[in-house]
DNA sequence: TGTCAGGTCCTCA
DNA sequence: TGAGGACCTGAC
């Protein structure tokens, strides 16, 4: 299928460390697992050609996954109206979207991140993919959808142990068990959301923030690691501190403080 | 061989 | 209340 998707770079979205399951193939099309269907995506221009293990609904399903429904365009201005100093940073960013993905993937996905690297964090969830996710028949070739509740819930520490997640094994216990008990984070203001997923051992602010950012659509959070922290010391003469960057962030991006924060990641990339 | 990785928890002062 | 060490393990 033929989609229009406008002036986007699908590789730099998908390779910018929000998603963990994109593969890119020798072709240069890039494959990546949705929550309920296999894709394979070779962009040309405005457009992108699109192979699905599931046809239902996909034009609808791909402009969800890369936010194309919202009007980057406006919000770009607004921010650059309030700070004109991140205009040149924007200018490198026109081609890039928050991702929207499974928040129940989004959970497990960013307990597994912490103190982690890139590789390990793939290879943990492609095996916890494996051993527990449903298998897909494409292109000749199997892949896994992320496994829903219901195949984690009985799961012991052991059992994740073997995925290789290391220490973080009682963190996913502790999610599980507490996940059919968690309040609706769709209808909490960010600050109760973000409370809310921290009452789970594994989670705190800066893993809850990305489960907002990504999993929920929040663009208001600050996922603060090392690397911001680092980068608005540098470039912006804060206090390396949490709550000063936190209070900066607040007071110049406001609503948009999470999209900016990815701004900052990939102009640093496209710098490069 | 040692350090580090897109943090969090726990202990102790 | 906050500073600092410990934590799995594979990549470099």
């Amino acid at each position: 299928m033929k989609i229009e998707v406008g002036n986007i770079n699908i590789e730099e979205i998908l390779f910018s460390g929000s998603c963990f399951r994109a593969v890119k193939e020798d072709d240069g099309s890039i494959t990546n697992i949705l929550s309920d269907r296999v894709v394979n995506i070779k962009q040309n221009g405005i457009y992108i050609e699109v192979l699905s293990s599931n046809n239902d609904n996909l034009e609808h399903v791909i402009y969800e996954y890369f936010d194309l429904n919202r009007d980057y365009n406006k919000i770009n201005n607004e921010l650059i109206r309030k700070n004109k100093d991140i205009k040149d940073m924007i200018d490198l960013c026109l081609n890039y979207r928050i991702l929207n993905q499974d928040s129940f993937e989004m959970c497990i996905s960013y307990i597994i991140s912490q103190n982690n690297n890139v590789k390990r964090i793939s290879n943990s969830i492609n095996l916890l993919c494996e051993k527990y996710g449903k298998e897909i028949l494409f292109n000749n070739k199997k892949y896994y959808l992320f496994p829903k509740y219901e195949n984690l819930k009985n799961l012991t520490i052991e059992d994740y142990r073997k995925l290789g997640v290391g220490f973080r094994d009682k963190y996913l216990v502790d999610f599980i068990d507490k996940y059919p008990k968690l309040k609706d984070i769709n209808t909490l203001s960010t600050i109760d959301a973000l409370n809310e997923l921290m009452k789970i051992k594994g989670i705190g602010l800066k893993v809850a923030s990305c489960i907002l950012l990504f999993g929920y659509k929040r663009l208001d959070v600050f996922p603060i690691d090392t690397w911001v922290k680092h980068y608005m010391v540098d470039n912006y003469n804060i206090k390396n501190d949490i709550k000063s960057i936190e209070r900066f962030a607040k007071e110049n991006f406001g609503e948009y403080s999470g999209l900016v924060i990815q701004y900052m990641f990939h102009s640093k990339r496209n710098l490069k």
